[in-house]
DNA sequence: TGCCAGGCCCTCTTTAGGGCCTT
């Protein structure tokens, strides 16, 4: 089992649009768990894993400064509309220092987790970080979740065939539909009902990067 | 103006293209 990293901090972003849209954050969720409650998970009297007792929540909705594609309003319900009647605001520096006194309060080491993280998550939000002039510490570390199943199911091959979008691995894991998708909190909520199921294999031989490596967006 | 992720798998493959995965 995984010896350094004490705390994960799960993490969804929804945004205006893909890579290629040069998107920009519409909401955020960062759920931080420390590595205990991934290998003691809680079960139920049926035997289904549960969310852990002890978790820190950090859920903010962004004002993204541009407009959010029709998919990206559709998918994700958010819209330029209902941010600004919320009169939410743009990402910013105090946004950044809210950030980073919440992964300040976790035990460290620290690992930030997402789902296609490596080409999605991180790069984005490097991207808003550096459009402040601000950026975490390069030896903070990251691991993307999707990469690390696909590893999971055959370890003598590289890529395992099937799906491994959020959704597709939910239903594998618990046989039913996910409760929240494409709300920052129930993606992240997902994210971590499934992880914890293979907590163990997902931790033997993590797929570490560190944030130096992670590059911006655009 | 046009550019516009990227590493890897799958297959009607290897002189390649399409799809995945994230909004």
């Amino acid at each position: 089992m995984n010896g350094e990293v004490k705390t994960f901090v799960f993490l969804d972003l929804e945004a205006t649009g893909l890579n290629g849209d040069r998107p920009k954050i519409t909401e955020l969720c960062l759920v931080a768990i420390h590595v205990s409650s991934l290998e003691n998970p809680v079960t139920d009297e049926s035997g289904e894993v549960q969310l852990p007792r002890v978790m820190d929540k950090l859920c903010l909705c962004v004002d993204p400064g541009k407009p959010l594609s029709v998919k990206a309003s559709e998918i994700t319900g958010l819209s330029n509309e209902n941010l600004n009647h919320s009169e939410k605001q743009k990402f910013d520096s105090q946004l950044i220092n809210v950030i980073n006194e919440f992964v300040n309060r976790q035990a460290k080491p620290v690992c930030l987790v997402a789902h296609n993280g490596f080409y999605y998550d991180f790069p984005l939000l490097k991207t808003e970080l550096l459009q402040q002039s601000e950026d975490f510490p390069g030896t903070m570390l990251c691991m993307d979740s999707l990469q690390a199943f696909r590893k999971l199911e055959d370890p003598t091959s590289k890529y395992v065939k099937g799906r491994h979008n959020l959704a597709e691995i939910f239903r594998r894991s618990f046989g039913r539909e996910p409760n929240y998708s494409h709300f920052a909190e129930g993606d992240v909520l997902t994210l971590i009902l499934v992880f914890i199921c293979q907590a163990r294999q997902l931790l033997e031989e993590p797929n570490y990067r560190t944030w130096e490596q992670i590059r911006p967006m655009y």
